[in-house]
DNA sequence: TTGTACGCGTTATCAC
DNA sequence: GTGATAACGCGTACAA
């Protein structure tokens, strides 16, 4: 059997109605921002091998082009698999369309304005948020500006809602929409600095943008941490690659991948769509 | 039809013979650097656009644990469809596995030990390998140090023979192998800064390894490019984010990909395996 | 326990 | 051209 070479033809499997052999992942970006996310790469590869190691499935990764939603709504029509869900920005449109064919959906981070319906593993974003933000007022630092995610994103909302918890006396002027990126970090660095001389702190809601606001402050001059503290969230690599290095939010990467699976094992089984927290942790280096 | 939302079921159309929906991407490399490689991924993503626009075909990555290649060729053994390789080492088992099977493959760099039998594009590595050390000779450098790749691989052996090439008299004592990543070039550096402290130049066979050499001739006390000129290879978006932004090698990613998808799509249709090698050009910046 | 039909949804082929 | 039918390879349910 094993000696002749034998492998089970996977199509005539599914045919015959077996248990789906493979995950489909959707990552819910225009398409040049698709696997150019270090975080969901290291999340999506964890899965991937756990996945591996249970039945040998693998997952198969969707591309789309033009505005995130639209995309993906398109390529979604075409899933049949269980999808592992990234990114999926507020009422994701895709959602309906995989929902409404029975498709299992297991989202990476609160699924906005689906919560009931698709299963999800999140982290304390506002916990984090709200941990950083008091960490930062407790050295000192009074004029404490914010680089946030996407709105839309749930990361986005709930880390900003965290750092209003912790800010104390809020000024709108403090505020400056990012999109995740190193060159979002910079420009919202650059505006900040323009509109408010006088901060002395600058909490992003990711690392990558807090390497780009880094930048921004050489460039400007301003010495980190003793002109500006400059914080940022997820722990990722470039966290402690950048100098001085980033003081952060860390994500139990590992564990977070390790949910998302046993999660998704279990949708497999037919199980409800559950929701799941993960809690976070204060990380300080130098940059605060 | 299209009004009931009708569509085919693509394990059925394939249990009848019919072509491919799919193509596999395989990925030699150990577990935990699958998807970490911002070059490979930039590349794969732009194949799988190019690939959705023509027949709407997705790509299953495959992930693999343990060595690279023992991974990959038990998961080698599981694919059925067209396969798209990258970091082919040479006399890949995996390849046989394949090429018995008659599944097709297309190799992204040259496939050491299988270029009559695999499709290939690459690029011209000895010759950029060639023009950055010869850049660095015009420069005034005379003790130019090399951290190569890994010796497996087709970037490895053929940009290190590139430094030979344009080096005139070789010393052992200035080469160090390197494996591509961050930690690596810095690593690298270390040992080359205590072995030949005399040394005004590195050239490093990857822009992450260059950003590892940066920071290790930070740590030293060397400035760049005053001391020390440092130049990497590849183009990479880090090339032009570290302080000061790297010379490098430009490989044409966008064109890279194009090939890689045309000499794929011809496989499709049964044509012979084939050779493509792109050429490359010098770009410099401040590092040296 | 071991064996034997049938069905899954499509493509291909052969009559018509 | 059009329409019926045999594969494709594996689950599964049912019979022995």
């Amino acid at each position: 059997m094993a000696a002749t070479g034998y492998a089970p033809n996977q199509h005539a499997r599914r045919l015959a109605g077996a248990r789906p052999g493979t995950v489909a992942f959707l990552h819910c970006v225009s398409g040049d921002r698709l696997l150019a996310d270090a975080n969901v790469n290291a999340l999506l590869l964890d899965c991937l091998r756990t996945l591996g190691e249970r039945d040998i499935m693998m997952v198969t990764p969707v591309a789309g082009d033009g505005p995130p939603d639209a995309a993906t709504h398109t390529l979604a029509a075409r899933l049949d698999d269980p999808v592992l869900m990234f990114s999926a920005p507020r009422a994701c449109t895709a959602v309906d369309d995989l929902l409404d064919r029975q498709v299992p959906v297991m989202a990476c981070g609160t699924p906005l304005g689906h919560e009931r319906r698709v299963s999800y593993v999140s982290t304390d974003d506002r916990d984090g948020a709200q941990q950083i933000v008091t960490h930062l007022r407790q050295r000192g630092r009074r004029r404490i500006a914010t680089i946030t995610g996407p709105m839309d994103l749930p990361g986005g909302v709930q880390r900003l809602a965290g750092y209003r918890d912790a800010i104390g006396t809020f000024d709108p002027a403090l505020v400056v929409h990012g999109d995740y990126t190193y060159a979002g970090g910079l420009a919202a660095t650059e505006q900040l600095l323009r509109r408010a001389p006088d901060l002395d702190a600058i909490f992003a809601a990711s690392d990558v943008m807090a390497a780009g606001a880094l930048a921004a402050c050489a460039q400007a001059g301003r010495l980190v941490p003793d002109d500006i503290a400059v914080a940022g969230y997820d722990d990722a690599a470039i966290a402690a690659r950048t100098t001085p290095k980033l003081t952060t939010v860390r994500i139990p990467w590992h564990r977070y991948a390790g949910q998302l699976t046993s999660q998704l094992l279990r949708r497999f089984d037919g199980d409800d769509p559950s929701g799941v927290i993960m809690p976070v942790e204060l990380v300080v280096r130098g940059s605060t």
